[in-house]
DNA sequence: CCTATTTCAGTGTTACTGAGATCG
DNA sequence: CCGATCTCAGTATCACTGAAATAG
Protein backbone atom coordinates (compact mmCIF):
# COMPACT_ATOMS: atom_id res chain seq x y z
CA UNK A 1 0.00 0.00 0.00
CA UNK A 2 2.53 2.18 0.33
CA UNK A 3 3.18 2.85 -3.57
CA UNK A 4 0.26 2.33 -5.09
CA UNK A 5 1.46 2.86 -8.88
CA UNK A 6 3.75 0.18 -8.74
CA UNK A 7 1.25 -2.25 -7.60
CA UNK A 8 -0.73 -1.80 -10.29
CA UNK A 9 -0.01 -3.92 -13.46
CA UNK A 10 -2.37 -1.79 -15.74
CA UNK A 11 -0.83 1.47 -14.50
CA UNK A 12 2.54 -0.14 -14.89
CA UNK A 13 2.18 -1.86 -18.43
CA UNK A 14 0.86 1.97 -19.64
CA UNK A 15 4.35 3.55 -17.96
CA UNK A 16 6.11 0.44 -19.89
CA UNK A 17 4.20 0.89 -23.43
CA UNK A 18 5.28 4.08 -23.46
CA UNK A 19 9.02 4.10 -22.93
CA UNK A 20 8.91 1.13 -25.35
CA UNK A 21 7.16 3.70 -27.79
CA UNK A 22 10.13 5.98 -27.42
CA UNK A 23 12.97 3.51 -27.96
CA UNK A 24 10.92 1.84 -30.69
CA UNK A 25 10.78 5.52 -32.04
CA UNK A 26 14.31 6.51 -31.54
CA UNK A 27 15.15 2.76 -33.59
CA UNK A 28 12.98 3.88 -36.56
CA UNK A 29 14.03 6.84 -36.53
CA UNK A 30 14.74 8.18 -40.47
CA UNK A 31 13.41 4.80 -41.79
CA UNK A 32 9.62 5.32 -43.46
CA UNK A 33 8.75 1.88 -41.91
CA UNK A 34 7.20 2.23 -38.58
CA UNK A 35 5.60 -0.16 -35.61
CA UNK A 36 2.91 -0.79 -37.52
CA UNK A 37 4.54 -1.74 -40.80
CA UNK A 38 6.95 -4.44 -38.87
CA UNK A 39 3.95 -6.02 -37.12
CA UNK A 40 1.81 -6.37 -40.47
CA UNK A 41 5.16 -8.21 -42.23
CA UNK A 42 6.44 -10.40 -39.43
CA UNK A 43 2.49 -11.75 -39.32
CA UNK A 44 2.38 -12.16 -43.46
CA UNK A 45 5.43 -13.87 -43.00
CA UNK A 46 5.89 -15.64 -39.46
CA UNK A 47 1.85 -16.90 -40.23
CA UNK A 48 1.15 -16.54 -43.78
CA UNK A 49 -0.30 -14.54 -46.28
CA UNK A 50 -4.11 -13.56 -44.95
CA UNK A 51 -7.52 -11.68 -45.62
CA UNK A 52 -7.65 -8.54 -44.58
CA UNK A 53 -10.08 -9.04 -41.91
CA UNK A 54 -8.09 -11.81 -40.14
CA UNK A 55 -4.81 -9.90 -40.65
CA UNK A 56 -6.57 -7.42 -39.01
CA UNK A 57 -7.66 -9.27 -36.00
CA UNK A 58 -4.63 -11.53 -35.59
CA UNK A 59 -2.53 -7.86 -34.76
CA UNK A 60 -5.06 -6.39 -33.69
CA UNK A 61 -5.13 -3.35 -35.69
CA UNK A 62 -8.34 -1.76 -36.73
CA UNK A 63 -9.52 -3.00 -40.04
CA UNK A 64 -9.73 0.56 -40.83
CA UNK A 65 -6.43 1.47 -40.27
CA UNK A 66 -4.84 -1.77 -41.79
CA UNK A 67 -6.24 -0.17 -45.26
CA UNK A 68 -4.19 2.22 -44.83
CA UNK A 69 -0.97 0.97 -43.92
CA UNK A 70 -0.91 -2.05 -46.34
CA UNK A 71 -1.70 0.78 -49.14
CA UNK A 72 1.84 2.50 -48.33
CA UNK A 73 3.49 -1.32 -47.83
CA UNK A 74 1.48 -2.26 -51.95
CA UNK A 75 3.06 1.27 -52.84
CA UNK A 76 7.07 0.20 -51.68
CA UNK A 77 6.54 -3.11 -53.03
CA UNK A 78 6.45 -5.44 -49.67
CA UNK A 79 3.08 -6.52 -49.84
CA UNK A 80 0.27 -7.90 -52.53
CA UNK A 81 -3.72 -7.82 -52.61
CA UNK A 82 -4.87 -10.11 -54.86
CA UNK A 83 -8.32 -10.86 -54.53
CA UNK A 84 -9.43 -14.02 -53.13
CA UNK A 85 -10.55 -16.61 -56.34
CA UNK A 86 -13.59 -18.02 -54.06
CA UNK A 87 -14.89 -14.91 -52.60
CA UNK A 88 -14.07 -11.85 -54.61
CA UNK A 89 -14.97 -9.76 -52.13
CA UNK A 90 -12.09 -10.91 -50.00
CA UNK A 91 -8.49 -9.63 -50.90
CA UNK A 92 -5.51 -12.18 -49.66
CA UNK A 93 -1.94 -10.57 -48.28
CA UNK A 94 0.74 -11.28 -48.59
CA UNK A 95 4.23 -10.46 -48.53
CA UNK A 96 6.36 -10.15 -51.75
CA UNK A 97 10.44 -11.47 -51.44
CA UNK A 98 11.27 -7.67 -51.42
CA UNK A 99 8.72 -7.09 -48.40
CA UNK A 100 10.72 -10.67 -46.67
CA UNK A 101 13.91 -8.66 -46.78
CA UNK A 102 12.45 -5.26 -45.51
CA UNK A 103 11.08 -6.94 -42.73
CA UNK A 104 14.67 -8.72 -41.62
CA UNK A 105 16.00 -5.04 -41.67
CA UNK A 106 13.50 -3.93 -39.11
CA UNK A 107 13.58 -6.55 -37.32
CA UNK A 108 17.47 -6.23 -36.80
CA UNK A 109 15.66 -2.24 -35.52
CA UNK A 110 13.14 -3.73 -33.64
CA UNK A 111 15.90 -6.17 -31.68
CA UNK A 112 18.09 -3.61 -30.99
CA UNK A 113 15.35 -1.80 -29.68
CA UNK A 114 14.17 -4.42 -27.57
CA UNK A 115 17.61 -4.75 -26.11
CA UNK A 116 17.43 -1.63 -25.41
CA UNK A 117 14.55 -1.26 -23.13
CA UNK A 118 15.50 -5.27 -21.19
CA UNK A 119 18.68 -3.90 -20.77
CA UNK A 120 17.86 -3.74 -17.17
CA UNK A 121 16.75 -7.57 -17.20
CA UNK A 122 18.82 -10.60 -17.36
CA UNK A 123 18.69 -12.99 -20.42
CA UNK A 124 16.59 -15.58 -18.24
CA UNK A 125 14.33 -12.59 -16.66
CA UNK A 126 13.52 -11.05 -19.83
CA UNK A 127 12.31 -14.91 -21.07
CA UNK A 128 10.15 -14.91 -18.32
CA UNK A 129 8.73 -11.24 -19.30
CA UNK A 130 7.87 -12.51 -22.78
CA UNK A 131 6.64 -15.47 -21.47
CA UNK A 132 3.92 -13.63 -18.76
CA UNK A 133 3.16 -10.84 -20.51
CA UNK A 134 2.26 -13.65 -23.99
CA UNK A 135 -0.36 -15.03 -21.69
CA UNK A 136 -2.26 -11.73 -21.18
CA UNK A 137 -3.58 -11.28 -24.97
CA UNK A 138 -6.26 -13.36 -25.82
CA UNK A 139 -5.77 -16.95 -27.65
CA UNK A 140 -7.36 -15.52 -31.10
CA UNK A 141 -4.27 -12.99 -30.80
CA UNK A 142 -1.60 -15.10 -31.14
CA UNK B 1 12.25 -17.29 -35.85
CA UNK B 2 8.52 -19.49 -36.08
CA UNK B 3 6.89 -16.31 -34.25
CA UNK B 4 8.04 -13.04 -34.55
CA UNK B 5 6.11 -10.93 -32.43
CA UNK B 6 5.61 -12.93 -29.91
CA UNK B 7 8.86 -12.88 -28.63
CA UNK B 8 9.65 -8.96 -29.31
CA UNK B 9 8.64 -7.16 -25.93
CA UNK B 10 8.43 -3.59 -27.64
CA UNK B 11 5.58 -5.42 -29.10
CA UNK B 12 4.18 -7.56 -27.04
CA UNK B 13 3.78 -4.81 -24.21
CA UNK B 14 2.05 -1.99 -27.00
CA UNK B 15 -0.25 -5.21 -27.18
CA UNK B 16 -1.14 -5.58 -23.36
CA UNK B 17 -1.13 -2.15 -22.51
CA UNK B 18 -3.78 -1.56 -25.58
CA UNK B 19 -6.19 -4.77 -23.53
CA UNK B 20 -5.25 -2.86 -20.14
CA UNK B 21 -6.30 0.62 -21.66
CA UNK B 22 -9.64 -1.14 -22.67
CA UNK B 23 -10.24 -3.17 -19.38
CA UNK B 24 -9.32 -0.20 -17.13
CA UNK B 25 -11.72 2.08 -19.37
CA UNK B 26 -14.83 -0.72 -18.95
CA UNK B 27 -13.98 -0.24 -15.39
CA UNK B 28 -13.95 3.77 -15.11
CA UNK B 29 -16.83 3.72 -17.11
CA UNK B 30 -19.21 6.27 -15.52
CA UNK B 31 -16.39 7.85 -13.61
CA UNK B 32 -15.87 11.35 -13.86
CA UNK B 33 -12.16 10.40 -13.18
CA UNK B 34 -9.63 8.72 -15.33
CA UNK B 35 -6.76 6.95 -15.24
CA UNK B 36 -4.33 9.88 -15.09
CA UNK B 37 -6.07 11.24 -12.71
CA UNK B 38 -6.35 7.94 -10.42
CA UNK B 39 -2.23 8.20 -11.04
CA UNK B 40 -1.78 12.19 -9.85
CA UNK B 41 -4.06 10.94 -6.82
CA UNK B 42 -2.04 7.83 -5.89
CA UNK B 43 1.35 9.87 -6.69
CA UNK B 44 0.35 12.71 -4.09
CA UNK B 45 -1.17 10.30 -1.22
CA UNK B 46 1.46 7.51 -1.39
CA UNK B 47 4.57 9.99 -1.81
CA UNK B 48 3.47 13.09 -0.50
CA UNK B 49 2.96 16.60 -1.68
CA UNK B 50 5.02 17.92 -5.01
CA UNK B 51 5.81 21.28 -7.15
CA UNK B 52 3.98 20.53 -10.17
CA UNK B 53 7.31 19.98 -12.32
CA UNK B 54 8.16 16.88 -9.81
CA UNK B 55 5.06 15.16 -10.09
CA UNK B 56 4.89 15.30 -14.06
CA UNK B 57 8.23 13.62 -13.81
CA UNK B 58 7.30 11.66 -11.35
CA UNK B 59 4.09 10.36 -13.51
CA UNK B 60 5.39 10.81 -16.68
CA UNK B 61 2.71 12.92 -17.55
CA UNK B 62 3.33 15.81 -19.84
CA UNK B 63 3.80 19.07 -18.00
CA UNK B 64 1.50 20.56 -19.79
CA UNK B 65 -1.40 17.88 -19.63
CA UNK B 66 -1.01 17.98 -15.85
CA UNK B 67 -2.26 21.51 -15.91
CA UNK B 68 -5.09 20.07 -17.21
CA UNK B 69 -5.71 17.49 -15.12
CA UNK B 70 -4.85 19.03 -12.00
CA UNK B 71 -7.53 21.59 -12.82
CA UNK B 72 -10.10 19.16 -13.02
CA UNK B 73 -9.01 17.80 -9.91
CA UNK B 74 -8.82 20.93 -8.23
CA UNK B 75 -11.91 22.25 -9.50
CA UNK B 76 -13.99 18.59 -8.17
CA UNK B 77 -12.23 19.53 -4.77
CA UNK B 78 -9.58 16.39 -4.81
CA UNK B 79 -6.51 18.40 -4.97
CA UNK B 80 -5.30 22.00 -3.72
CA UNK B 81 -2.38 24.58 -5.53
CA UNK B 82 -0.59 26.48 -2.97
CA UNK B 83 2.19 28.77 -4.13
CA UNK B 84 5.66 27.47 -2.47
CA UNK B 85 6.10 30.40 0.13
CA UNK B 86 10.05 29.85 -0.76
CA UNK B 87 9.58 30.50 -4.55
CA UNK B 88 7.04 31.93 -6.09
CA UNK B 89 6.91 30.23 -9.10
CA UNK B 90 6.20 27.28 -7.74
CA UNK B 91 3.49 25.36 -6.97
CA UNK B 92 2.47 22.79 -3.96
CA UNK B 93 -0.01 20.24 -4.83
CA UNK B 94 -1.31 18.57 -2.32
CA UNK B 95 -4.55 15.75 -1.95
CA UNK B 96 -7.52 17.16 0.25
CA UNK B 97 -9.03 14.45 2.69
CA UNK B 98 -12.09 14.31 -0.32
CA UNK B 99 -8.89 13.77 -2.34
CA UNK B 100 -7.95 10.52 -0.10
CA UNK B 101 -11.51 9.23 -0.11
CA UNK B 102 -12.12 9.48 -3.93
CA UNK B 103 -8.76 7.53 -4.72
CA UNK B 104 -9.59 4.87 -2.04
CA UNK B 105 -12.61 4.38 -4.41
CA UNK B 106 -10.87 4.74 -7.89
CA UNK B 107 -8.17 2.18 -6.62
CA UNK B 108 -11.21 -0.34 -6.05
CA UNK B 109 -11.66 -0.26 -9.64
CA UNK B 110 -8.36 -0.81 -10.74
CA UNK B 111 -7.88 -3.32 -8.50
CA UNK B 112 -10.99 -4.93 -10.24
CA UNK B 113 -9.35 -4.34 -13.65
CA UNK B 114 -5.82 -5.58 -12.60
CA UNK B 115 -7.61 -8.80 -11.76
CA UNK B 116 -9.43 -8.68 -15.05
CA UNK B 117 -6.18 -8.48 -16.93
CA UNK B 118 -4.77 -10.48 -15.05
CA UNK B 119 -6.75 -13.56 -14.64
CA UNK B 120 -4.52 -15.73 -16.73
CA UNK B 121 -2.03 -15.39 -14.40
CA UNK B 122 -1.31 -17.50 -10.85
CA UNK B 123 -0.76 -14.54 -7.56
CA UNK B 124 3.03 -15.80 -8.02
CA UNK B 125 3.09 -14.73 -11.66
CA UNK B 126 1.04 -12.01 -10.81
CA UNK B 127 4.04 -10.57 -8.57
CA UNK B 128 6.72 -11.38 -10.90
CA UNK B 129 5.32 -9.35 -14.09
CA UNK B 130 4.62 -6.51 -11.23
CA UNK B 131 8.54 -7.06 -10.84
CA UNK B 132 9.94 -7.43 -13.85
CA UNK B 133 7.93 -4.29 -15.31
CA UNK B 134 9.20 -2.48 -12.45
CA UNK B 135 12.85 -3.01 -13.57
CA UNK B 136 11.98 -1.52 -16.66
CA UNK B 137 11.15 1.77 -15.22
CA UNK B 138 13.77 4.80 -15.08
CA UNK B 139 14.83 5.21 -11.83
CA UNK B 140 13.44 8.77 -11.36
CA UNK B 141 9.78 7.05 -11.86
CA UNK B 142 9.62 4.80 -8.60
C1' DC C 1 -32.86 -8.65 -49.91
C1' DC C 2 -29.45 -9.42 -46.62
C1' DT C 3 -24.72 -10.19 -45.15
C1' DA C 4 -19.62 -9.89 -45.42
C1' DT C 5 -15.53 -7.33 -46.78
C1' DT C 6 -12.89 -3.49 -47.94
C1' DT C 7 -12.56 1.40 -48.15
C1' DC C 8 -13.16 6.26 -46.93
C1' DA C 9 -14.03 10.36 -44.18
C1' DG C 10 -14.63 12.17 -39.92
C1' DT C 11 -14.16 12.03 -34.74
C1' DG C 12 -11.94 11.38 -30.25
C1' DT C 13 -8.16 10.65 -27.41
C1' DT C 14 -3.64 11.28 -25.86
C1' DA C 15 0.86 12.99 -25.90
C1' DC C 16 3.85 16.57 -27.54
C1' DT C 17 5.67 21.47 -29.07
C1' DG C 18 6.48 26.10 -28.65
C1' DA C 19 5.61 30.37 -26.84
C1' DG C 20 3.79 33.67 -23.23
C1' DA C 21 3.54 35.07 -18.28
C1' DT C 22 5.39 35.19 -13.78
C1' DC C 23 8.96 35.15 -10.68
C1' DG C 24 13.96 34.38 -8.52
C1' DC D 1 19.22 39.57 -18.38
C1' DC D 2 18.89 34.65 -17.67
C1' DG D 3 16.62 30.56 -16.09
C1' DA D 4 12.82 27.99 -13.95
C1' DT D 5 7.90 27.22 -13.52
C1' DC D 6 3.29 27.12 -14.86
C1' DT D 7 -0.04 27.98 -18.44
C1' DC D 8 -2.20 28.07 -22.98
C1' DA D 9 -3.00 27.07 -27.86
C1' DG D 10 -2.01 24.44 -31.49
C1' DT D 11 -0.14 20.07 -33.60
C1' DA D 12 0.67 15.06 -34.22
C1' DT D 13 -0.30 10.48 -33.43
C1' DC D 14 -3.24 6.69 -33.03
C1' DA D 15 -7.38 4.22 -32.49
C1' DC D 16 -12.26 4.24 -33.34
C1' DT D 17 -17.06 5.08 -35.72
C1' DG D 18 -20.23 4.98 -39.28
C1' DA D 19 -21.39 4.64 -43.83
C1' DA D 20 -20.49 3.84 -48.90
C1' DA D 21 -19.04 0.46 -52.45
C1' DT D 22 -18.54 -4.13 -53.99
C1' DA D 23 -19.64 -8.78 -54.06
C1' DG D 24 -21.75 -13.51 -52.37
Amino acid sequence: MTHRLNDRVIWLVGRVALRAQKVIGEQLDGVPQRKQHYGILASLVDRGPAVQAQLAGRLQIDRSDLVTFLDELEAAGYVERQTDPDDRRRKIVAATPAGVAVLERLDTLVHAADDDLLAPLSTKDRDTLVRLLDRLLPDEDR
